[in-house]
DNA sequence: CTATATATGCTCTTATTGAGTATATATAGC
DNA sequence: GCTATATATACTCAATAAGAGCATATATAG
């Protein structure tokens, strides 16, 4: 069965028992941003063991929030799971992170950051990130120096010069500016680090991947629904998308997709601005569950610089 | 920080080390179609435990794949993390799998097997497995019976009724399946299974993660060229593209589409097929990495029946 | 010279996307 | 009742991109 060329086991090797951790990121709307649940002062994520009585990972990671913030979660994936050498002698610990949406977070005040106050650079909805673009730019290109197989990465990633911006790709960005040394968590660092909190071990990594991970689920799933209140406008909506992808979307093109594929059905009910005609609520027809397409609809993005 | 409702963690409560195995899903393409390395006669992949002195999960990974096949691995990526009880008392095993894609397996004759022996109906690229989906939808039909919901989902899933095929959704097929009672893992069996080797515990679960994630790979990244050749002709690549996603494609769009991103660039060498002209030898042109599109170009697919 | 299998070139229709213009509807405050 | 404001809609239009077909060129084996 096995290749003739297989060498042995090494003999002196040793099989590791590991803690488990499994460690979740929760994530919900407010305040028309991406917000996240943290710990320590945003350095860290709700987390805890693997026990016996866990069932599966999942459900470990479910009792765990339940019991540490009586929360309902939505949408829940497995994002990414890694090793931590344990400070010192022949253990290991293993981290295995979730990604949960919530809704709403009621009004009991849990220590809620958004997304975008650790990787700033990745809301591009207005041009309040220009100059930190351009910033990102110019140093990267200081560090891809005359190395152009280096310098086309950043600008594939980062949509530089003719590249479109790919708001999927922010594991990737995050990643290129820890080579770069622009962030705090490099091994080396390259000068003055970016804006941006950092968190504990890899978590700032962690975030990256759930980041990417949202935004790619949001696309092709009706995920979104997960974030919102029962009722809501397909303002709120279109709002939701756009916290999450990161820029804007042509509001009229946006209703077209979300109303051609039936995803949405009308209620009774309106809801009240403080001022201008109230809009229709709406609730999630999941008929077409399991499946749809949210991505279209975008605007150009603000010009760098 | 944490929440007014947060309930203490249970007292009795206790957390487990676990031994902590990776598992390679090893993917190469031979005889146009895709294939795996399997042990056990097909029932189970290559693993091994996570080592003191390996110092990630994935060099681990790499570690014991080359000790046990002595293959050098092309794109990886990680798959998915589940815990076995471990039959009985309070130990658990952790299992990380990961997916590998390899070049050629030269010529030692390693335990290859199609992916397309498990699931004979994600291979759609021509007719014979119509009778084979014909079955799955009347059978798939019985069991959602009149729960209207669950036929939706049905649909959706297999692209019955006015609904299109998607070939990333494989691994939600084979739940769906699963669910129905119709593979010979699930728990309760409704009739006579359908056809299909299976695995040893949750391992054809993994494989369908792995199809579901590789068919989702090649479409946006470079990831194919790690599972040709150096050098290879338009038409390898193209049938590679077609072996992975299970479908056919349109050679003249293919084309165009290949040539018009920049993909690969002409070598000055000839393929020399038995019969008819010569084709030209190309090779991947890294420039463009990170990011490609290759998903356009299909075929309609072979009416089902 | 022919059968065969590949490599190319070009056209055409349709659907999707991005983007713009215009208008309708409701409320608050004067 | 009028106006400012903020929303909800309706339609149009151009530019691509995607799916599909037709035709032809090129090389080899026999």
């Amino acid at each position: 069965m096995i290749s003739p060329l297989a060498t042995p086991i090494p003999q002196n090797a040793q099989p590791v028992l590991c803690e488990t951790e499994l460690v979740a990121v929760l994530v919900s709307i407010s305040n028309n941003t991406p917000h996240i649940l943290t710990l320590e002062h945003g350095r860290s994520f709700p987390s805890g063991p693997l026990m016996v009585e866990h069932r599966s990972l999942q459900k470990g990671m479910r009792n765990w929030v339940e019991h540490q913030t009586g929360l309902k979660l939505g949408h829940t994936e497995q994002l990414y799971t890694f090793a931590d050498p344990l400070h010192g002698q022949g253990h290991q610990m293993v981290q295995i992170s979730y990604m949960a949406f919530i809704r709403q977070n009621c009004d009991h005040s849990l220590a809620e950051r958004s997304i975008y106050d650790y990787f700033p650079w990745e809301d591009r909805r207005d041009v309040t990130t220009c100059p930190l673009l351009h910033t990102i730019a110019s140093r990267l290109k200081q560090w891809a120096a005359s190395n152009t197989q280096r310098w086309q990465r950043c600008t594939t990633v980062f949509g530089l010069e003719d590249h479109a911006w790919n708001d999927e790709l922010s594991l990737q960005r995050y990643e290129l500016l820890w080579e770069a040394g622009l962030v705090p968590e490099s091994s080396w660092q390259n000068g003055a680090h970016l804006p941006g909190l950092s968190m504990h071990r890899d978590y700032r990594r962690i975030l990256a991947t759930a980041l990417s991970r949202m935004r790619a689920k949001i696309r092709y799933t009706p995920a979104v629904f997960d974030l919102l209140p029962r009722q809501f406008t397909l303002l709120q909506l279109q709002q939701a998308m756009e916290a999450l992808a990161g820029r804007a979307m042509h509001k009229q093109n946006f209703r077209r997709l979300v109303q051609q594929q039936k995803l949405v059905s009308r209620t009774a009910e309106y809801d009240s601005p403080p001022q201008g005609r109230p809009a229709q609520l709406y609730q999630f027809a999941p008929e077409t569950a399991e499946h749809c397409y949210l991505a279209g609809a975008k605007l150009p993005l603000p010009a760098i610089s």
